[in-house]
Order: structure tokens, then C-alpha cells, then sequence
DNA sequence: CAATATACCTGGATGC
DNA sequence: TGCATCCAGGTATATT
């Protein structure tokens, strides 16, 4: 499910149930997700304090606790929040439910348990804004994404351009769908070894991508599967994506029908008229036979 | 270090 | 209907 957008608009929906709320019990599946859940933590840390705010890190989302604590979910690729009546059935996939003293409960659905919960003492938050500093990657609504920085940071890597983008230690929050269409937007062919983007390239790619993040957290999200927001409202951004999903359709700008390929394991989809694999283009090596 | 493959999970779509 | 197969918005880790 959820990139930058989805995580932010997750993030602003719950905001209102939430501030100043006080966590009163603590509910577990008692599943694994990407780690086990911490139960302990969770009881001396979070139970009986109240949510000063909600942060978002990346993809990460940090409840924060008026004894200074965080909680930290990552929503992996399925995870879903939502704020519902205490008494409401817990759903399948149910991982976590905060109550709180408002007779609500915030839940953590996650069917595929990519998704993770952590708790940081409010002593060791230091600790995790080092780990995010040293983890993670630029923020795209940062003052370091900018053409210095990222032709800086591309320099000595031959990787693709859509790959650099994918990868979070150099850029938060820019998943599959939103690399796509910012490829898209800039004419730039999803291989191109990112090294080679020149300035103005870089200063394209940065516009057309904070561009594209804003106008889907507007939307409310990506909704292609199954992502709907804190209020069960699903998502509307798809009803704009220009290439992502769209194999064989017509490119909005020219046409030409857009292609699917696989680039790192991810599906990758481009016009190949306006992202011309061109000039100093990235040979694919041949597997021999 | 860079690139690729794999693993973690479940469910929906598709094809036989 | 059932069953096998493939695919999915993420990311850490292993392998080449």
C-alpha cells in the first residue's frame, strides 16, 4: 500500500482522534510482523501515557508520548490504520489496538505483516533520530533535495535513475508507483544511470516529484489495490497516474503505448517515446546461454 | 561498493 | 469449484 503519500495522508486522518488522547489499554494478536511486537515496551511505555503528536520519518510514522516515548509503525506494503468505536469486531489481521479515553480504538490491520511496531523509550529518542539520520534517506519536502545535493549524491553510481529513487537510504519515501510517474513527468528513461542526470535534469526530476507527492496526498492517496485512509475513505490519486499500471495504454502525452519491464524486481512502466533509452543509454547485459 | 536475488507473508486475479 | 501460478504499494539481508 503505502508510499510517502498514503503514510502522510494516514498520518493527517488520524491527527484529530488522536492529540491529547490517552492510551488506556493495549491490545496484541500476538503475531509476529517484520519483528515481534514489543508487549513489554508497549505497557511501560505507552499505556497510561497520552499522544502529544504524530510525526512522519521516511515511511515511518512516530506517535509521540507526553513521557517522551515514540511509537513507530512502518505499514510495510498491506498495513492499514484506523480510529473505530471500541466495541467494533476485532477484523482479521488485526495486529494492534490502542483504546483510548475516548471510548475509540486505533487499530493496525496488516495482512501480509510487512509491517512493524517499535517503541523508543523517551531516553533513547536521540538513539532513533541517529538511526534515521545514518538509515534514511532525504526527505523530498527537505531543503536537501535539491540539484546540488542529489547530482552530488548520484556522482560515482551507475545505477538506473529509478532505482537511486527506490532506494530509501538515499531517498525517503518514494516507492514504485511515485517513481514512475516522476520518470514519466521528467522524459527520463527509468535506467538511465543516475550519475548522468545533468542539473537541470535533477532540478526537473525534483519539481516533478514533490509535484507528485503533493498532488496524491491531496488526493488522498493511491488507491490500487486495497488502501483506504484512517476513516475508511479510499484514496483517489490512481484516477491521475499517467503510466503506473498502464501497460499497452496511450501515453497521455503522445500515444505511444506505454511498456512494462522489470527493472530490480520492481514492475516498471514508461512511454517509450518520451523516456527514450537514448544518447548515453545503459546497455542491459545479456545473460549468456 | 554495486547490482541482483531472496526472504518475509497473505490474498486477489488468472488460467486450466 | 478447485488448484496452481503469478503478482502486489516495502525493505533487510545474502549473494554474486
Amino acid at each position: 500500500m503505502p508510499e510517502l503519500p498514503e503514510v502522510e495522508v494516514t498520518r493527517r486522518g488520524l491527527l484529530p482522534h488522536i492529540l491529547k488522547k490517552k492510551v488506556q489499554q493495549i491490545w496484541l494478536s500476538g503475531k509476529k510482523l517484520r519483528q515481534p511486537v514489543p508487549r513489554k515496551l508497549l505497557q511501560t511505555e505507552i499505556c497510561d501515557h497520552k499522544i502529544t503528536t504524530i510525526d512522519r520519518r521516511a515511511k515511518y510514522l512516530l506517535f509521540r508520548m507526553t513521557n517522551n516515548a515514540v511509537l513507530l509503525l512502518h505499514l510495510g506494503m498491506t498495513g492499514k490504520l484506523s480510529i473505530l468505536p471500541k466495541e467494533t469486531a476485532k477484523a482479521k489481521h488485526d495486529h494492534l489496538a490502542l483504546r483510548l479515553d475516548n471510548d475509540m480504538e486505533l487499530r493496525f490491520n496488516d495482512s501480509r505483516r510487512f509491517g512493524s511496531v517499535a517503541v523508543w523509550p523517551g531516553d533513547k529518542t536521540q538513539e532513533l533520530e541517529e538511526l534515521f539520520n545514518r538509515h534514511e534517506g532525504i526527505e523530498p519536502f527537505g531543503d536537501e533535495f535539491n540539484e546540488e545535493r542529489l547530482h552530488n549524491l548520484a556522482k560515482n553510481r551507475s545505477i538506473g535513475i529509478k532505482a537511486f529513487l527506490m532506494n530509501s537510504r538515499l531517498i525517503s519515501g518514494v516507492g514504485n508507483i511515485y517513481a514512475n510517474e516522476t520518470l514519466f513527468l521528467t522524459g527520463l528513461h527509468p535506467e538511465m544511470p543516475a550519475r548522468e542526470l545533468s542539473k537541470k535534469q535533477w532540478k526537473n526530476l525534483i519539481a516533478n516529484c514533490r509535484q507528485t507527492l503533493s498532488l496524491a496526498i491531496e488526493a488522498g492517496g493511491t488507491t490500487i489495490s486495497d488502501f483506504l485512509g484512517s476513516s475508511g475513505q479510499p484514496g483517489y490519486f490512481q484516477l491521475q497516474l499517467h503510466v503506473y499500471g498502464k501497460e499497452k495504454e496511450a501515453c497521455p502525452r503522445c500515444k505511444t503505448p506505454i511498456t512494462k519491464t522489470v527493472i530490480a524486481g520492481r514492475a516498471t512502466f514508461s512511454c517509450p517515446q518520451c523516456q527514450p533509452n537514448s544518447g548515453t543509454k545503459r546497455v542491459a547485459t545479456k545473460r549468456h546461454t
